[in-house]
DNA sequence: GGTCATATTTTTGTATACACAGTGTATTTT
DNA sequence: AAAATACACTGTGTATACAAAAATATGACC
């Protein structure tokens, strides 16, 4: 019982983090941590610990913990070093999955499906999340494991806007990508590797356009007319 | 200087970790640990989620820590992922060092031929773990760098023996180390990206091999004369 | 009004005491 | 004598109290 307190703390706070609820960069102050979650600050922070571990936050002597910060700097070597690792990851997970592992895997993709078709976005952005890191642990390759649970903070954070579509074609994009998961898992369970990796391959390109969209958004459609009369108005 | 004890007892587990002084798999009393390093539970205990989170320990609810343990398993993964990682990251680091970071570089390179010099085995194995550690620093990519200290942990525990030397073939390969580790070091000078990468997988040959005649080493010289000999005192 | 020094508050770091879980042993019961 | 249960022991988990450092507020002085 006393421990699930501290368990769940953990888990809460991995959640707030990539879901942007706690934003980059974000200070946790904590004792407020302490009183939200019902645990002292010895179990906390063991929690901050190892969330610093995982990547999610940082610690410095002194002066508490933040949010891991999400700058211009990573983002190039994000862009530079995903679709690496997520090629290679899946063709692993094609050939190393086990049973228990691909069932779960289909679990977590129908959640995620019927996450979509609710409209609940923080929901599917975490489902997706856990869809990416459970390939992970299919691929049985703790050394590059590392290197994609850094990406999937990273780009779950990211992606937040991607599963709350506006426009149609967002739609048709969010329509794509669950079908790109399911061919995934098609593939993985023919132990098609390369397809598998080629799979991974252009699920990253649609993700890459939608963030390289958000990080670029298209301008404003402020026509000259409005423009021009505010300009008078001065 | 209360928090330098915390700082030095993480470094120095961190040591004994990687120089198999404790070994993989050996259990970590918490109570012998704090009388070691003079430090209480508390903070000790945080030391043990850091090194938990760098995969150097493994942790278990009311279990304690365990040294992580290197099983088959691991090797084999281990052997398909550090090609990839350890070039990529050269290549990386050949374009984005700085001018610290190179000198430090160099210093560690010197270190670590003087330690080779003067037989100082663990040192240089700890010192080649840093020498890499640096250009994974180097690299600048934030994702990789998890997978490659990840391997960086295994490699360095695996490659005891490579630093003690015992035939004059394995002096031509230390020596022949250290000549690459300064061939890389010349490359990175010049960003020449390419060649780093080349270097980098020279480098992993040369390391694989000794690693492999660590895992199946030459067979013992026991001549058929005394075998016969046995076999026929029963 | 601004700046520096100092006092106060807030927050982080550590030690210790206690609660709880897991393990092994001894005693009791059949 | 074998099995089961109770008990003690060892070691982990948590709360709280205290110490130290950082941040903030206060006030004197220029």
């Amino acid at each position: 019982m006393t421990q699930n307190r501290k368990q769940h703390c953990l888990l809460a706070l991995r959640e707030r983090i990539l879901s942007t609820e706690l934003e980059p960069g974000a200070d946790l102050d904590e004792l407020s941590l302490c009183e939200t979650y019902g645990v002292s600050r010895t179990p906390l922070r063991e929690v901050l610990q190892r969330l610093s571990g995982e990547g999610l936050i940082q610690l410095e002597e002194n002066r508490g913990a933040k949010v891991a910060s999400m700058d211009v700097r990573v983002m190039r070597t994000f862009f530079q070093t995903a679709p690496l690792v997520y090629a290679n990851i899946s063709a692993l997970a094609a050939e190393n999955w086990t049973g228990p592992q691909l069932d779960t895997l289909k679990q977590t993709q129908s959640a995620f499906a019927v996450a979509m078709r609710r409209g609940e976005a923080s929901e599917a952005a975490l489902l997706n999340h856990r869809f990416h890191a459970e390939i992970g642990l299919m691929a049985d390759n703790a050394y590059l494991v590392a290197s994609l649970n850094r990406l999937l903070i990273d780009h779950t954070r990211m992606s937040q806007t991607f599963y709350r579509p506006t426009s149609e074609a967002d739609r048709d994009r969010v329509r794509l990508a669950i079908e790109q998961h399911d061919a995934m898992i098609a593939a993985f369970e023919r132990r098609e590797t390369a397809l598998s990796m080629d799979l991974a391959l252009q699920h990253w390109d649609l993700s890459r356009d939608q963030l390289e969209r958000f990080v670029r958004p298209d301008p404003l459609p402020l026509d000259v007319h409005s423009l021009e009369a505010r300009r008078h108005a001065v």
